[in-house]
DNA sequence: ATCGGACCTCTACATTTGCAGAGTATTTTA
DNA sequence: TAAAATACTCTGCAAATGTAGAGGTCCGAT
């Protein structure tokens, strides 16, 4: 859609967050951005000449990628509230929350790492508060589609139980919860 | 007699945490960790001669740091619910939420980074735990003080939600939330 | 054809890293 | 007190890293 074929920019931004998932953000070198992306040696030091520009890049692509996701979730709910009422929509938001957490696992921690590097790096501020706002999208549109009442507080709240979450399952650890359970908090916080 | 000289090995692995906190896993070298401590060159690599054992020892650290805070919250949580009632005892410790992301903002960053690096490195995964566990005791005991009933997964939602709130705080993002705020939340999920 | 420039690849190099091991001080033991 | 063990400190080195810059390849305009 965007490329016809693949940029040789995005592959490159693609094998960082690959390489933040797997290796975290120290295993994360011009060299090993190269041969993850299958490209030369070299190339990723042509498109992004310092390290920081390549991160701060890398943490943008993942932005938008979060918000394309974001965007399709938004969809599914307004979908599914339309055809099925609010229940169904919350228990499709709490099964998409789940789902987030597993299928897109290094994502989320390709996420996790730019943002911890983001809370002791002023160069990825920005980045970093771009990334927050794109995960922050989804529960900010279907908390105010359920309530009209526009709590900040209440949204960041949810935000942060979604992320705990998630940060729990995508390290392995603790059992998997259920899709009850987190439509019961979610409920329970409007 | 386990260590002749506790000192020295506590200093060194305070620094380790320090240096999680304020440059991440990437800033964590021995000679960083030397100057960090304020020791000759050297003296973290006899210590701990390989890398894999500091931050193994560092995890291990922090885990019983944190273990020792635990305790005093389910002290200070335990007196209030004694004398002042259950309600004042939840907003004890939403207040003591809000300033664990305060006042131990490196310990949590600390252990941010050390959990994220669990998740992908095999010699980490069991400290990596440990520092779970011992995040998550404090909530378990007062859960199940409030309601006896309460299972695991209402314990990891909760320690979920803790951490998610703590982790946007602590990365400046974010309004702050108020205690009320945590300690409805915490109520609802009872 | 050929010139010029964008796009790419490779080599080079100073710096930093984990780690080993030699050397030195300090404490314990006999 | 002398010897031995322990607790350090310093130097050295191969490997990895960020970055610079020299070269190569392609392609459209002249």
């Amino acid at each position: 859609m965007s490329t016809p074929k693949p940029d040789r920019r995005e592959t490159i931004l693609n094998a960082v967050v690959e390489l933040l998932a797997t290796r975290g953000l120290e295993g994360v070198t011009h060299r090993a951005v190269d041969e993850a992306a299958g490209l030369p040696q070299g190339s990723s030091t042509y498109y992004f000449p310092k390290k920081a520009g390549l991160l701060s890049a890398a943490a943008q692509h993942l932005a938008t990628v979060l918000e394309k996701d974001c965007d399709e979730l938004q969809v599914g709910f307004a979908e599914r509230a339309a055809k099925q009422g609010m229940d169904a929509a919350v228990s499709y938001v709490a099964e998409e929350v789940i789902a987030y957490a597993e299928d897109s696992r290094h994502l989320f921690l390709a996420r996790m790492e730019l943002t911890l590097a983001a809370a002791r790096r002023d160069d990825l501020k920005g980045v970093g508060e771009q990334l927050t706002a794109a995960a922050r999208r989804p529960i900010e549109f279907f908390l105010r589609l359920i309530s009209e009442g526009k709590d900040d507080v209440a949204i960041d709240t949810c935000a942060g139980l979604v992320d705990g979450i998630a940060l729990m399952h995508a390290t392995g650890q603790g059992p998997k919860p259920t899709t009850d359970q987190i439509a019961a908090v979610v409920r329970s916080i409007l």
